[in-house]
DNA sequence: ATGAAAGCGCTAACAT
DNA sequence: ATGTTAGCGCTTTCAT
């Protein structure tokens, strides 16, 4: 907003031609002659006109504004998929409106509806679950979403995700090589992705003739302080071997259980989910499940922009490949 | 979007009221009879009516979005600041559009530029630095402008930041104490944020009667494999102590000295600068300055709402205190 | 307290 | 190839 504001009424009327020829001339529309073109571009810049992309966007019904709903940008997990999203969204002129949620079912509510009211054009959406309410929003709105790294068991969305109980199946089978007591460490296991997760470490256990038992699975939030806090009865369980479903959590379980004097790997083996920098940073540093982050958020992005460009979709619900990246917590 | 958006006239209709009503009633304008507005809530209710916001942005010119240019969303660093930043904007009803730039020249000038255009009301600007291209940028905009963790030596712009100048002077003392030879390990020395710092640096090595001398000085780029890479040379240096403008470099260093053999903190002493999470993971935990960057992000957003609100600001230039937390990398 | 009407700055038919 | 003219959905005087 200029002191005062330079329209395309002003370049029209400074080249002599109607609005429409100016309008054309930003928008790149072939059907103006090479001249004609020329001039209006030099009374732009000489005027140095900047379009008003809100009155675009209320005329053409396109904003080129997506709406990106996450937990918490400040978790690292989180913001490097924001990282991918942003960077495809830069890519295809797309700018994104960040919304932080807590995964608080209210707020995620209030934020969706938010965005909607700024009439995004598409919307990403980040959680450990997707609820009725906000799957209710969505679904009465002709606004394309895609869910990254994030679950939905209905399918009814776009989605991004690795094979979360392929993953944590690996990890888990590759403890259970040496261990018979492997503990299972997550969020929230009403969180479908968890849920996923417990399923992957069921079959491992199965593959590896070993049984199941409650004793051995733990449920906490997702910080390096519920690591350390839990350590203790992770230990106390008999467990010599961990997947830990957050690295946070890994960081303090690893360093609570060096602090009750656990020599590990050799006493206690840990591979956890994220493979996120601070994975390196621990002595020793941490196995762990290798996946995609910034390119989950990049695939996702890409994907909404066929949604919103109307373009056929071979496969809405996208795998990325996933690894094991063997470190230091593991034999 | 919805399939057939309703407007504020379907509901002006439906209720038998003009759109002004309605209009006064969806911002809570008084002079409204108290049956009327229960009327238009019912009817916007039954309608689910939801105010096109791009309308409203360009009737009103004022579109309730601020724009944010950081560095890099997924450095922990900024995106706390960004935490903050959009905690503090939710409050007082603002979106956040996010715009990496990878503190690069050129995309700073785009990016503002882009923001400009979709009418934000006000902008967060983050970087290591504010180059003239980008200033001319917005002295042109009558958009108010805050920066956030960046050093403005102009002082042309509000701002929000610790004083980095005795933060790095009191943690270079607390080193100066026991160490003849400390080092300064920064990123860039050309950014402004690192010239305070080596500022607060010279200034602690003269209260301890130490002589500067480049050989002391390590310029890098901010991450952790710059970090290891740079062990052996500090070691070689003589140093037997360093304070690192960066966490993750910080990391870097202390890893890489222990792979060099080294004790820490008997053989080298280090502080850090930013006490971010990962300074807890590493054994031995890193002391460092701390400052309260949710903050600083949070108390650049209300400045700036103030500023766009057209408040008079008692102080354009916030410096927010700091310390100094020792841990396991001091003795 | 409420309504009528004029824009906000642009796009998108439709004409020419 | 270029111009004319309706809107887009809302806010905001100005009347009443």
């Amino acid at each position: 907003m200029e002191e005062t504001a330079i329209t395309i009424y002003d370049v029209a009327r400074e080249a002599n031609v109607s609005m429409a020829t100016v309008s054309r001339v930003v928008n790149g529309n072939p059907n103006v002659r090479e001249a004609t073109r020329a001039k209006v571009l030099e009374v732009i810049d000489r005027l140095d006109y900047r379009p008003n992309a809100v009155a675009r966007g209320l005329a053409s019904k396109k904003t080129t504004t997506i709406g990106v709903v996450i937990p918490d940008i400040s978790d690292t997990y989180f913001a490097t998929l924001a990282r991918g999203i942003d960077d495809i969204a830069t890519m295809y002129k797309y700018n994104a409106i960040i919304a932080n949620s807590d995964s608080d079912d209210k707020k995620e509510v209030h934020v969706v509806n938010n965005l909607l009211a700024k009439q995004v054009d598409g919307v990403i959406f980040m959680g450990n679950r997707i609820t009725d309410s906000v799957r209710a929003e969505f679904s009465r709105s002709r606004t394309p979403v895609v869910l990254a790294g994030t679950v939905d068991g209905d399918e009814q969305f776009a989605s991004v995700n690795i094979d979360y109980v392929s993953a944590s199946r690996e990890a888990v089978n590759q403890l259970a090589k040496s261990n018979k007591k492997v503990a299972f460490l997550s969020g929230p296991l009403v969180d479908e992705i968890n849920g996923q997760r417990l399923a992957g470490y069921k079959e491992a256990l199965k593959e590896n003739k070993l049984k199941y038992t409650e004793a051995l699975i733990f449920e906490s939030k997702y910080s390096y302080e519920d690591g350390i806090a839990i350590a203790e009865r992770i230990k106390n369980s008999g467990a010599t071997a961990a997947y830990v479903a957050n690295d946070e959590l890994a960081v303090g379980l690893l360093n609570g259980l060096l602090d009750l004097g656990l020599e590990i790997p050799e006493d206690f083996e840990i591979i956890t989910s994220n493979n996120s920098p601070v994975t390196n940073y621990t002595r020793p540093s941490i196995s762990s499940i290798e996946q995609p982050l910034y390119d989950i958020g990049a695939v996702a992005m890409r994907l909404l922009t066929k949604l919103m460009g109307k373009e056929e979709i071979e496969e809405k619900t996208v795998i990325l490949p996933h690894g094991i990246v063997e470190k230091n917590t593991t034999k």
